[in-house]
DNA sequence: AATAACTTTGCAACTTGGTTGCATAAACTT
DNA sequence: AAGTTTATGCAACCAAGTTGCAAAGTTATT
């Protein structure tokens, strides 16, 4: 049995040939991609099977969506056993070079103090800038 | 002369009509708006004109956009003396109760560090939850 | 005051990203 | 094998943002 079936059963999702694909893809990739990007790929298949594709990835855990500013979202692969949780979070990274974004799983959000009475439940952090790969 | 005119003149900006209207709604408010908000309260304006004046705004630094995760841009007068440098960089505030979004002034964005190789240019922090008004 | 030059405004129309409804196809259940 | 559930594919739609171009308004020039 592959490993992507592996991951996809441990999420509760069914790994059909499609899933797969998917999978596959953002495995191999080491930086955020976007539905569009997906389309691209495999500009065979289609947009809405690629979208809903990606959002039971999303509801299982199995990756997260990540909002970089460009207009357009993009989804990375959680770490093995994330539960999305608030201690999960990363800052995530938007290259202004070479437009890619990535997931900095080792930088955690910084805490914040927040004015009184503002109750925080999620962050989201887009650092911009030059990424090592482009810095050279 | 009319306050407003002299805040768009600083800027180097001609003070139309159109505006002084949109600037006198920012200052208006304590939250960020969007195009649309704009669109419901000036019924009759066209609304390119005020995505355009948005625009000349930001351009001139008498506003700041915030893209606070809605999908839609919010924008919020910069502070008197604004350039809109890094080190002017505050964390905005969405309250997922009344879906405001704040600027917290006074809640500077805490420094990162970043991977090796990493550059950092500027920085976009929203954090979510529920505000000071909606807790009670 | 009349003309020219530039700026602002308004309408129409378009693009992109995301989304829903519904019908077909595939996969499980008994 | 029939029935139920789940996944896929097509069409169509929606919202936000954006561009082109012409009309209206302003400012400058003589």
């Amino acid at each position: 049995m592959k490993d992507t079936d592996d991951k996809l059963i441990n999420r509760n999702m069914k790994p059909t040939a499609m899933r797969e694909l998917v999978l596959d893809a953002l495995l191999e990739q080491n930086v955020a991609v976007s539905l569009s990007d997906l389309e691209k790929k495999f500009d065979k298949a289609d947009k809405v099977t690629l979208y809903r594709t990606l959002k039971t990835f999303e509801e299982n855990k199995l990756i997260h969506s990540i909002d970089d500013g460009t207009g357009s979202v993009k989804y990375a692969l959680c770490a093995e056993n994330c539960q999305c949780n608030p201690h999960d979070l990363h800052v995530h990274f938007f290259c202004t070079e070479c437009k890619h974004t990535y997931c900095l799983n080792d930088t955690p959000i910084p805490s914040v103090t927040l004015p009184l009475g503002f109750e925080i439940k999620t962050i989201n952090m887009v650092v911009k800038g030059t990424c090592a790969n482009c810095k050279k």
